[in-house]
DNA sequence: GATGAATGAGGTTTCATTCAT
DNA sequence: CATGAATGAAACCTCATTCAT
């Protein structure tokens, strides 16, 4: 860190704070709407209204700024979840609702981060420090997913509870992603009603 | 055809055949490895072992492989879909062996497209053309997977059959990718168990 | 103009200016020395001392440097016709001496233009903005020189003035280019008098 | 010669002869419309309906058949005008027919060579054989011109013949070109006029 | 001989990064 | 410090020419 002191700026000022914090939303934004190597320095640059010299004060290079949206992301991620699912009294719901309130958490959460997605699984290819903070935020999110799933107050069926959380983590993002994108000839609330039985129904005795 | 006669060339004779079915196989494994815009053209080439000028005399563009290589994709899909589903009896299968062997089936098809269908989620929303090629594919794979299903003897639970091919399709897309990526901290045959214990008791009574 | 901020700089600091000066003098210098499909950016830029980048940072192509050197062309004939021809006193000038004024004009102008024009004929038929431009120029430049034809104090002969106007516009030309091209067989003052002998028989009584 | 003789076939045979003819015409085309630079090997081959392989058992390379359009150029231009003149009578035609005739004569040849002209004079610049070529052959036009302007019955009045052949050959050619060209905002009928107005005035007592 | 497949140098253009002002 | 001008390696693509069949 200290040979790298008088290259990148660590911010302290508040002026300093909110520039890289702009860079930052910038290159989330562009980033999801067109992947990591389509978008180019002078345009996060320039959406975050900062010259592409102040760009690399305060980023070395360009995978940094991906590293720091990677961070952001899974945090976020993990807030926004947390949030709505403190929203829940675990000792009335029943499970559909617990599924479907999971659901809708991950679906307003994925407005913010579509297409950002997408691009991480490629990035996590190219890169082993990016592969490792995928993992570590991976991880996280499958183990809140399973503490939420047995917060309910019946019993589970599976016996195998992690690999139970891969699937359910797995299917819920992988339909969030279809009613995400797809220009829905099918409605969002048929296919939500359809993975909540499916899960309800593997899950629950 | 005519117009695009001066520029690419329509293989006839059996070396131009190969060298084509070569561009468009190296061109295949590249994309899955690195994506289309991390791949570059010489790379294919040098892969395919032409020169860069052969891989331009048999496609306008990158773009044009990718189509290609798309177009080739879908087919062999269903076609070991289809090869491997032959070989079912359904009136003596069970449900689970139904599922597990579609499951096995895609597992052993997405070795070859490993990561292909990756790229597949960026270049779909830059391109109108493979967006059509791609909706086209994706609706015969699910037809394709709600035929399957139909075929156990038993009832099916669910009265929103199109929704449920969609999740049944995307979820054993996922699971499969999970599968087939992941350094599998968690074995294949654990998994495999969950996801068919989910769709059966998801799809049957 | 707002979409091509992200590409195209427009010249704001006095440096800037200068280079996209340099490039636009180096390339006429090139188009005009070795026409334009034979002149590449590399040696534009070289020319004009700067690296291919900065090249395409002032410009989008090629094609848009021979545009911006068009336009330079045409303002920059006309202006040097009008300063020589604001240096004659038209009521005591005698016929001859006006077309030799008018010729000496062109042909100083053209020391500048060598070569280009001659581009100009090939770019004309494959462009569609080049042509509405080259047209215009040129229409600009028969105006004026039936403009000057006119100010003598005597009478033309001919009826057709418009034609005659193109009749000697391009006389006067292609006479011009042969005098800046050839390699001098036969001296230039032999070529002049005989030029200024045609015409001043051919408009006056 | 000798060493050529292996690669360079030299047509002895019919079909030969007609092959290397149809080679050359249609080079002759696509260098008029396209210019030198923008037509390639294979298109040419193509119109002349051969393969690429063959053109190069034809000529040694590209350059090789400009040079041979070229001379087939420069004699059937002077071929032309012989068999144009030829059918004039000297002594009943009046000066004003003569130039009349000549500027048709040449204006027709001109239909055949459209273009062709143009991109000569950047040949002219970059290939000293060619600029040998076509030196040559320009003299010849000019000398012939020369002749033709000397058989009418009445005195010339310049004395400084050889720079009247010039000025006359250059400015026929130039509005010639004017004509064949410009999408006529003038009818060609009143330029021609002005034409040989300007010529007989300048020429004949 | 003829064919057309293959070659690869060279041209156009992009963009992450550096550096003068 | 901030700016945006400049850099140049690397990507895409073309085409004159050679060579295997």
């Amino acid at each position: 860190m200290s040979d790298m002191e008088d290259k990148i700026r660590t911010p302290r000022q508040e002026r300093s704070i909110r520039t890289k914090e702009a860079i930052v939303q910038a290159a989330m934004k562009q980033f999801s709407d067109k992947g990591f190597h389509q978008t180019n320095t002078k345009q996060i640059a320039a959406a975050a209204g900062v010259s592409t010299g102040s760009f690399y004060s305060y980023f070395v290079d360009k995978r940094a700024v991906f590293i720091e949206v990677l961070k952001n992301y899974g945090a976020d991620l993990l807030a926004r979840i947390d949030a709505s699912m403190s929203e829940i009294n675990f000792l009335t719901i029943d499970r559909s609702e617990l599924i479907m309130h999971l659901v809708d958490t991950l679906l307003i959460s994925h407005e913010a981060f579509i297409g950002y997605h997408r691009e991480l699984t490629i990035m996590y290819h190219s890169d082993e420090e990016i592969k490792q903070l995928m993992d570590a935020q991976y991880e996280a999110g499958r183990i809140r997913t399973l503490e939420y799933l047995q917060m309910g107050q019946d019993e589970l069926k599976t016996e195998d509870m992690e690999a139970a959380s891969v699937i359910v983590f797995e299917t819920v993002s992988a339909i969030v992603d279809v009613i995400s994108f797809s220009q829905q000839r099918i409605a969002t609330e048929r296919l939500k009603s359809e993975l909540v039985h499916m899960i309800v129904s593997y899950l629950y005795k």
